[in-house]
RNA sequence: GCCCCUGUAGACCAAUCGGCAGAGUCGAUGGAUUCAAAAUCCAUACAGUGUGGGUUCGAAUCCCACCGGGGGCACCA
């Protein structure tokens, strides 16, 4: 292990001028301060005063970090490290590069340490930026300093807010397939151009009323959702933050179902085009799967089923009662269906639910399975809804048998007439479809699963493969025809698969049963939470509540009382309450602040009311808000009047051809946002696509996802974690490893202080200096793949920068070590050589082989030049090659072989060709796929006479023993095949 | 359970279109240097590509099955 003791340079006898890490850091302050004084990496937007600049623009971006209290660790700027080269090359090769490093900070770690210290969450977050501003500073990044923004800062939220205000003025127009202001659905209405769904009159209506038939329309709504609500937390939460256990993933609390008026964003409504769009990004296609899975698009149809049957007048379902709507992707399987069953919670059960158990249909005894042994339906009902609601989410994961109960209702298949039985089972889910399906056990496995728990007959609609019956009783859901499928009018019987969904479904909407539909998983996002460390909403509702006494309507303020600042709190917590309060309610930190809650406005959004008391919206926004639109704001960030100026945006962002789509030029990150961050951002950025706020209907037009540097971790018998960078290697161990004499167990882990495994980039830099930790960084892999730290592997990225320190200066003296001489050829050949594999190495990120070519130059040069004199001509190039990767030590020796300039807008070495092509190429000779021997052609010679020279070698005779060859297979520059 | 990615020297990784398994790093071994050690330098050895089949003149690379590792989804009708 590395440590200051035997860190290089810290012991006499070292030659005074040797690169060490005392000299590395050195040069790597001087150089840090030089580009931040002369603001070498600062880029200006065009406009009036700046013409566009010469080079083809390039927006890189790395996903902002959180900053929290435990800074970087080595893991962290890997990312970061990666994008750095990349803008640097591109820099040098001529292109505009916009490369800055925002903070991501809002959120609950800063709240939480508020609760137990006192210590304003504002304090805590401008101490942790700060930290990481400075480990960022000394890994040497070429950022845009001035772009930098922190989601915190007031001029930044001020535009979240104003952001938030224009997605809640606006709805989706359906026809056009776009957003749109409301005020032009309002106009629409007034006018009589568009009518009310419900067939209402505009005119009859109320203004509270207009105003909440309005809110059902605006991309962000109040709406009574089921949400998970933890009562200990005292905030609700959003699905990813619950764990799949049913608790909060932060501190393990209970996490309760519960029906909360909350603020939600209609991103529904871009569904389709949220997954059509990812067609046209560069994106990974892990990615793109990941995020067309959220989003869940199904094809099927939905279809009526008539409540009656033999027992309809001894069931609950009086005439009046609608039809049970169901919705399945397998509408051909239709003549299948045996029963129907619907989710505990849809709003049908009530109604359908009989007072007493009816007679079945042959006349027997009903089945007891299907009672749950109750002495009614509703007391069956009663009694299950009651069990499921009290299984946890684990539970219902887990227990996959098929449990349910029968309602006593029956209802009509709309293709034969046949009464089906309707169950309650907690296998349907209220969120999906309409909550019921039509269940198949022919073609459906867990319907299938539960016809056979509960006796319910099975027939089969597809006909499944030659012996697939005897391989025991299962559901069959491949391809085949449909058989048994037929009635009076239409036959499905033959028809494959999709055939068949094309005609039952034509079928049902002639009889008006049934429609073609689409589905999604995708729900709208819930985007409140019961915190203080987030933007306040920019709304307020009445005082004194509604006129007309409904539901408080949210106004919104006027765009010139943005930024709406967060107030000042004694206490920074939600009220919480017992774990297992399920009937408790949120409270948010911000309700206490009442002398902010309270003002009084003539507030535009409520021109009724005129002057008059409102309160704010005491909800905060999710931490996710800021992270949807920083890359425009990075753009611009100065802009007082504009969240981003529209030509800034058309300059960086803009498509660059009919069909693209526009957006960030590249996006590295981790692949732990493939869903969230990016689905949310992508929402928001087509929302002011819609509403022409930016010309890119994208944001992000290619993605990268950078790998995980993990760490090995150590446990000892115990299966305690040890200090892991006091665990040695030791083969007569027999875990191979031991800690103070002890034998410990090795595992692969993510770096953390858990595993006790930490090493972090202040420490490496430390040891050897940015340039050596940056090098051995881009080198232990391809950027895309994970790979394990290794502390002690560090060195040798040290002793190749100290073999290119002495090319050039001599350790002894400091003076020169160049000449003037020409280069030898074998020199020029392996130096272009280099040039044109790192020339398509480093856009490529394949930043480990360009290291290798480095490497690889450097040993040629060293071993050719022993006693110095490199020749100017090969040392100027590599110093150039190398910069993107080790800038600091790069720009110390440029400067010392006589330039004066920086090289970060030096040309990247471009190769000579003619010294690419060889003169002479070594054939190896295989015969039957086996090398036997070697012969050397000029590199101009044709097949022919390869094929000649092949079989005129003395080897290759001998084996050949005067037999004809069966064949010859020439390979031109690769190899001879020789087939006996 | 379903889907995606991935298995190459002791470790991390290379290997254009299917064409000589090795670019580079660590470690190991030997040597130079040193009073000695560290640091530095030089040299050497080490795998036939997870396993089993297949296609091919030729497979790490393509196909099939299985095994191991990582990730995503998970009663989504």
């Amino acid at each position: 292990m590395a440590s200051r003791a035997d860190s290089p340079g810290g012991a006499s006898g070292v030659p005074p001028y040797r690169y060490t890490a005392a000299l590395a850091n050195d040069i790597e302050r001087r150089w840090q301060d030089h580009w931040e004084s002369a603001d070498t990496f600062a880029v200006t937007n065009p406009g009036p005063d700046h013409p566009a600049p010469a080079g083809e623009k390039f927006y890189l971006m790395d996903m902002f970090p959180y900053p929290s209290g435990a800074g970087l660790h080595v893991g962290h700027p890997l990312g970061f490290i990666g994008t750095d080269v990349l803008g640097r090359f591109l820099r040098m090769s001529g292109r505009t590069v916009l490369h800055t490093m925002g903070f991501d900070a809002f959120g609950l770690p800063a709240e939480q340490y508020a609760v137990q210290t006192g210590t304003h969450p504002r304090t805590t977050t401008e101490a942790n930026i700060a930290r990481y501003r400075a480990q960022i500073r000394q890994l040497g990044l070429a950022h845009d300093q001035h772009r930098s923004v922190s989601t915190t800062d007031v001029d930044f939220y001020r535009w979240t807010q104003w952001i938030f205000l224009r997605i809640h003025g606006s709805w989706y127009d359906t026809e056009i397939g776009r957003a749109r202001p409301i005020t032009e659905l309002e106009d629409e209405l007034e006018k009589g151009i568009r009518g009310l769904p419900d067939g209402r009159d505009w005119s009859a209506l109320s203004r509270p009323e207009q105003d909440r038939v309005l809110d059902d329309h605006r991309l962000a709504y109040l709406a009574d959702a089921p949400v998970n609500w933890c009562p200990a937390l005292g905030t609700v939460l959003s699905n990813e933050e619950v764990t799949a256990d049913g608790r909060s993933e932060r501190g393990n609390f209970p996490v309760f179902r519960r029906n909360l008026r909350q603020w939600m964003m209609r991103i529904t409504a871009y569904a389709d085009r949220l997954a059509d769009d990812l067609d046209g990004v560069d994106w990974p296609d892990s990615v793109k799967t990941m995020q067309r899975n959220w989003i869940g698009r199904s094809q099927g149809a939905q279809v009526r089923f008539a409540v009656s049957g033999q027992d309809a007048q001894r069931s609950g379902a009086g005439p009046s009662t609608p039809p049970i709507e169901v919705f399945t992707t397998r509408p051909d399987t239709l003549f299948g269906a045996t029963y129907l069953v619907l989710a505990p919670e849809h709003p049908l059960v009530d109604a359908l639910t009989a007072d007493a158990w009816p007679s079945p249909l042959t006349g027997e005894e009903l089945d007891g399975r299907w009672t749950g042994g109750a002495a009614s339906p509703t007391e069956a009902v009663a009694a299950y809804r009651r069990a499921v609601a009290q299984r946890s989410e684990l539970e219902r994961q887990e227990a996959r048998d098929k449990t349910g109960v029968f309602t006593g209702a029956w209802a009509t298949n709309p293709v034969n007439g046949e009464p089906l039985p309707v169950f309650v089972a907690d296998y349907v889910l209220m969120g999906y479809g309409t909550g019921a399906i039509m269940a198949v056990p022919g073609q459906d496995q867990r319907d299938w699963d539960f016809a056979t728990v509960f006796g319910l007959p099975i027939r089969r609609t597809v006909a499944p493969p030659e012996g697939f019956e005897g391989s025991g009783g299962q559901a069959y859901v491949g391809a085949g025809p449909a058989i048994n499928s037929a009635n009076d009018e239409i036959s499905l019987d033959g028809l494959e698969v999709d055939a068949a969904k094309t005609a039952i479904v034509a079928w049902l909407a002639g009889k008006g049963t049934g429609e073609p539909v689409v589905q999604y998983k995708l729900r709208d996002w819930l985007f409140s939470r019961q915190r203080y460390w987030g933007e306040p909403f920019p709304v307020a509702y009445a005082a004194d509540g509604e006129t007309d006494g409904g539901p408080s309507i949210p106004r919104a303020l006027p765009d010139g009382d943005l930024p709406v600042l967060l107030p000042d709190v004694e206490d920074y917590a939600p009220k919480s309450f017992a774990p297992d309060d399920r009937d408790s309610s949120p409270e948010s930190p911000l309700a206490r602040a009442t002398d902010w809650v309270a003002f009084a406005e003539d507030l535009p959004s409520d021109p009724e009311r005129g002057f008059a008391e409102y309160v704010r919206e005491t909800n905060t926004m999710p931490q996710w808000a800021g992270s949807c639109w920083y890359y425009l704001r990075y753009l611009d960030p100065h802009n007082s009047e504009r969240f981003v100026d529209p030509d800034v945006e058309r300059y960086w962002l803009g498509p660059r051809a009919p069909g693209d789509p526009g957006g960030v030029d590249l996006y590295v990150g981790g692949v732990e946002h493939a869903v969230l961050h990016l689905l949310y951002s992508r929402f928001w950025h087509k929302v002011l696509f819609d509403l022409g706020y930016v010309t890119s209907s994208e944001p992000f037009r290619r993605l990268f996802n950078q790998g995980y540097v993990q760490a090995w971790a150590y446990t000892d018998a115990r299966g305690v974690y040890v200090p892991a960078e006091e665990v040695v290697e030791d083969a007569a161990s027999a875990t191979g490893f031991t800690w103070n004499g002890e034998p410990v167990r090795q595992e692969y882990g993510k770096m953390g202080k858990s595993l006790r495994n930490v090493v972090t980039p202040d420490e490496m830099c430390e040891a050897y200096g940015a340039d050596t930790f940056r090098l051995y960084e881009m080198s232990t892999g391809p950027m895309e793949a994970s790979r394990p730290w290794s502390t002690r592997d560090v060195v040798g990225s040290h002793r190749f920068l100290q073999r290119v320190w002495r090319l050039v200066i001599d350790e002894e003296t400091g003076e020169l070590r160049v000449s003037d001489a020409e280069p030898d050829r074998d020199t020029l050949v392996a130096l272009h050589r280099s040039i044109d594999g790192v020339r398509s190495d480093l856009p490529a990120m394949h930043y480990n082989t360009a290291v290798a070519k480095l490497i690889e130059l450097a040993n040629h040069l060293t071993k050719t030049y022993p006693a110095g004199g490199t020749p100017r001509a090969v040392v100027e190039p590599l110093v150039l090659l190398l910069s993107p990767l080790c800038p600091h030590v790069a720009e110390e020796l440029w400067s010392r072989l006589g330039h004066p300039d920086t090289l970060a807008y030096e040309p990247f070495p471009e190769p000579d060709p003619s010294l690419l092509v060889e003169d002479s190429v070594e054939y190896p000779i295989q015969v039957n796929g086996k090398v036997r021997s070697r012969i050397t052609v000029p590199a101009a010679a044709g097949e022919d006479d390869v094929r000649g020279a092949a079989l005129g070698d003395p080897k290759v005779v001998e084996l050949l023993a005067g037999a004809e060859p069966r064949k010859v297979i020439v390979v031109p520059g690769r190899l001879v095949n020789i087939v006996r």
